[in-house]
DNA sequence: TAGGAGTTGTAACAAAAGGTACAGGTTTAT
DNA sequence: ATAAACCTGTACCTTTTGTTACAACTCCTA
């Protein structure tokens, strides 16, 4: 199956004339691990759909970043559809994490198909959706959580979608994730460790 | 102008159909100051339009609570939006906040018309974008802004709206919108005080 | 195998935010 | 007019988070 059939299947796309415009205007393309995608501050000019692989969007202050989502297979940047339907700059970044295979497509085309197709449509919305609710979810955990159990929550979700307790990710890293400094990660880890939450060794953190 | 006729032109509702439809399922609704339209955890049945007033929508945890976002004339609570797309209980708190012109609309006509109405669907989309925007500018500010900074641009927020450099809100008020508490609203304030940035009687704040 | 880059641990300190407790103010309703 | 409810200020203390500064460790590569 190609990447493109692969998508029609997932995004249940049926109307034919839908399959040909995607087939037209939109763009294969591999990005390896680490590709910016997209970057703050600079106009959006394709939506990007991730085919495979995953992709990392987050926000940056002066020396701090904070996670805002990843865009998993057959999903889309929240940020970029809603550029597609008013041109603006982009208030995120968004990389790569593993190698990553794309389907873009010019942002005009992507508004158009929003009114003229329904099964596009209602792509739109579910990612809407779904990414509103995501966001709702962190910000509540930013406004009411302390660092401990955030950090922790973080770890078990990637626990949970990797199917490991092994964490490997450095704590400069986790850092990034939750929007903290790397020493209140270890200071905090050093204490899940002593109530014997997690085991500690070099570049992995298992859960207990 | 009624009521309908005044949410037909804002939204620049075009299809006679759908305004019939509206006039039809839709039910006017004057809702007086402090009446809660939407709970935490209760179904939500009902799309609400505001026509005239303001409703507040934040989430509560406990003993604290925080602002999500106002919800003003000819706009919709993107949470009961995204609750017409799929059935599920609010995980937000709305309320008026002045005496309120709703039109509300069963839930499940608001999801037809997205795609059966192309004006619909644009006030939907424009909804969630702006909804959106909103919430990840909230995000960055709690992930990056200490609560002076947060504080600070609240009151500015709140001047700016009323044209007028007086606040009329209470400590207790301020501090629920930015998520704090009421102590550190206080004291934040009298350093504000003391370097002169605003000047402070009994229920009123003044930005200087 | 030596050096460099990145990682981890930690002590000591500083700043930010929250909690307790209480005194005294203003407003409102009875 | 008085009580009740709400608002404001503040002293004192605790917890949480962030910063600085080092030492030591792991891994990779020249």
């Amino acid at each position: 199956m190609t990447e493109f059939e692969h998508l029609f299947k997932s995004l249940r796309i049926v109307e034919d004339d839908l399959k040909k415009e995607l087939l037209n205007v939109g763009v294969l393309q591999h990005a390896p691990k680490g590709s910016l995608i997209v970057e703050q501050n600079k106009y959006i000019k394709w939506l990007a759909l991730v085919i495979s692989g995953k992709v990392r969007v987050w926000q940056e202050n002066e020396d701090r970043e904070i996670l805002l989502y990843y865009v998993r297979p057959i999903q889309t940047c929240v940020m970029s559809l809603s550029a597609t339907f008013r041109d603006c700059k982009s208030v995120v970044n968004a990389k790569t994490e593993e190698d990553t295979t794309l389907i873009k497509i010019p942002v005009r085309f992507a508004t158009e198909w929003s009114f003229k197709y329904k099964s596009w449509s209602k792509f739109t919305i579910n990612s809407f959706i779904h990414s509103y609710d995501d966001l709702l979810l962190g910000y509540k955990d930013l406004a009411f959580s302390k660092v401990d159990k955030r950090l922790l929550k973080y770890m078990q979700s990637v626990s949970a979608e990797k199917n490991t307790p092994f964490i490997n990710l450095s704590h400069k890293q986790l850092a990034k994730e939750i929007g903290t400094t790397r020493e209140v990660v270890s200071k905090t880890l050093k204490q899940f460790e002593h109530s014997g939450v997690v085991k500690l060794s070099f570049k992995q953190i298992e859960l207990l």
